[in-house]
DNA sequence: GGAAACTGATAGATCAATCAATAACTCGAA
DNA sequence: TTCGAGTTATTGATTGATCTATCAGTTTCC
């Protein structure tokens, strides 16, 4: 037989792939409703395999959850070093954070990660590090006071569910 | 045998005591990840009798999103009605939902519904709906413009996350 | 005795994870 | 320049657990 092994990657280079079938699986049906059987399929591997890259599901969905915490403090981080003032910080990152919202996936999967962290103690702690890392992040790179940190993250936080339920009253204005 | 049936109750009673249980179960762990049989032993009976009380799972679900939009409403309605002035109703309805935050199964719940939704077209179509009445209703009552619930709304997705999460940055502040 | 409340048993599906095995590439030696 | 040994990538088969939903039957009350 030999079907020809359509693409044999490097263990590095199947790794992301894997973790970016993951995200969308993650991001739109959340922890528990995604099967590594989907997100194999998705990649384009078999289901087994998945274990050789990763220990284990919850990893896997720890390292989606902390790609996603890094990939948006960075661009938070680089939209408040493009100008001065805080108030003008804060825009521009709000301005960063609408990038997201075209594709959706970035935002819901914090939803999902947030709604996953509630019931179980060791997903919520590495979680709650994620979150507050951004926090610390946006903190410093602003110098906003506490006040408008909450201003903020809650803006982000109403963007989060108006990507997942699509909702129309959330489909304007910049904080 | 016959141990005895501790307890038989109305159909109506038994139902309520399910969407209790229910209630507790899905806000801590999730659409998905709760089971019928959770849901069973918290409410004190056999894990088929919830198929006579309630179609099926999504149903339930429904069930629980829908009452607590209901107590929401209710309490937000009644906070605005107690006042003055739309910033003295914001205020109100700040606080009335603080009330939800010493038990934080409300909070939760909602945070577990939007997420659920995310994938899911059909569950997605009625948490918007339920989502888009409480947003009326506060809209009527309180006669805020757009900004004004933009604002108050994101405060509220905070706070379901800091309830989700157990943030330190969410545990002070009204609004 | 008949309706309403309730359970036991179970079917059928799915899922995370393990294991043994195979295919393909790398690279040094002949 | 080929051979082959070792390494890396990858899969098939399978296990045991779990979950939704159904159905037939039993208890309890009026």
């Amino acid at each position: 037989m030999a079907v020809a092994t359509t693409n044999r990657m490097t263990g590095e280079e199947r790794r992301e792939h894997v973790l970016a079938a993951a995200k969308r699986e993650f991001a739109e049906n959340g922890y528990h409703a995604t099967s590594t059987t989907r997100i194999a399929k998705r990649a384009g591997i078999s289901q087994p395999y998945i274990y050789a890259l990763f220990p284990d599901k919850r990893t896997l969905f720890l390292a989606v959850y902390d790609a996603t915490v890094a990939r948006v403090t960075a661009a938070f981080v680089a939209a408040a070093e493009s100008v001065e003032g805080i108030d003008e910080k804060l825009a521009a990152m709000g301005e960063a954070y609408s990038e997201f919202l075209e594709d959706r996936v970035e935002l819901q999967c914090q939803l999902q990660a947030h709604a996953a962290a509630a019931g179980d103690p060791d997903l919520q702690a590495d979680i709650r590090a994620g979150f507050s890392s951004i926090w610390r992040a946006v903190a410093k790179a602003t110098g906003a006071d506490q006040e408008r940190l909450v201003a903020f993250f809650a803006y982000g936080m109403l963007l989060n569910v108006g990507a997942a339920l699509d909702l129309p009253e959330v489909a304007e204005k910049g904080c």
